[in-house]
DNA sequence: CCCATACTGAACCTGATGGTTCAGTTATCC
DNA sequence: GGATAACTGAACCATCAGGTTCAGTATGGG
């Protein structure tokens, strides 16, 4: 799966980090890297649990797995939330230009109170 | 609402995001301020639909809205995802210090299982 | 006043989430 | 070879998500 640029990409992944424990594991799995066992007994979550969110993070591609023998190891990637990021920075970007818009039109509308021009937001 | 920092608001806001008419609504809403009813004309969706979506961007923070006479206007803010970004982009400094050190160990061990070529550096 | 508009709320439906238990299956270890 | 550990899959449960319809309520215009 794991494909690019679609919005279901961007739906799965935000999707993926909308959960705290989720959040958790990919901390977790920065700082080295962890089984599934590790990770339920972490997070005090029973095998089979732990597992389902593994795979909505993997399903998301922020996380691989690889068996081995009976263990099932986790790491971090194959994909770095970069659209994400993108994304959110597009949108702060946005954000903020129609912020200033609007300080423009309150400085209009009540131009007694500012005498300096900028808001003190 | 709109607290900030706790773990539960980065679960509303990534919830919120992940819906691809909620970033619709969002990017539509920083081109211009529009009303419940524009909104749903917009996404081809009924109003008590739209109602919804607008209800989780507001719970989450970012949009936020006012009605007069019959009319309820939404427009951003009062937050900007600033803590989302900030996860997004700490969590993307640890993926890159952990991939580096596993480049260097896939380097020793000759790589020869990746699981799906991207490898991003 | 009458009517259309704009929203609101409740109820409902379908499918996904977040978790569990239980019953396998496959590897490891002694 | 037998016990045990690690995982897997199916089934179940409660709750939530995304949407609808339908029946209101409130407001603006003629």
């Amino acid at each position: 799966m794991v494909q690019l640029s679609t919005p279901a990409a961007l739906d799965h992944a935000f999707a993926a980090l909308s959960d705290a424990t989720r959040r958790g594991v990919l901390e977790r799995l920065a700082r080295e890297d962890a089984s599934i066992t590790d990770l339920a007994r972490s997070f005090r979550m029973t095998l089979t649990g732990m597992k389902k969110h593994v795979g909505v993070l993997e399903r998301a591609g922020l996380v691989a797995t690889r068996k081995v023998g009976r263990v099932r190891t986790c790491r971090l990637g194959p994909r770095v939330p970069a659209e994400e990021i993108a994304w959110l920075e597009a949108y702060r970007r946005l954000w903020a230009a129609r912020f200033d818009a609007l300080d423009q039109v309150l400085d209009d509308l009540k131009p007694q109170e500012s005498t300096d021009g900028r808001h003190a937001r």
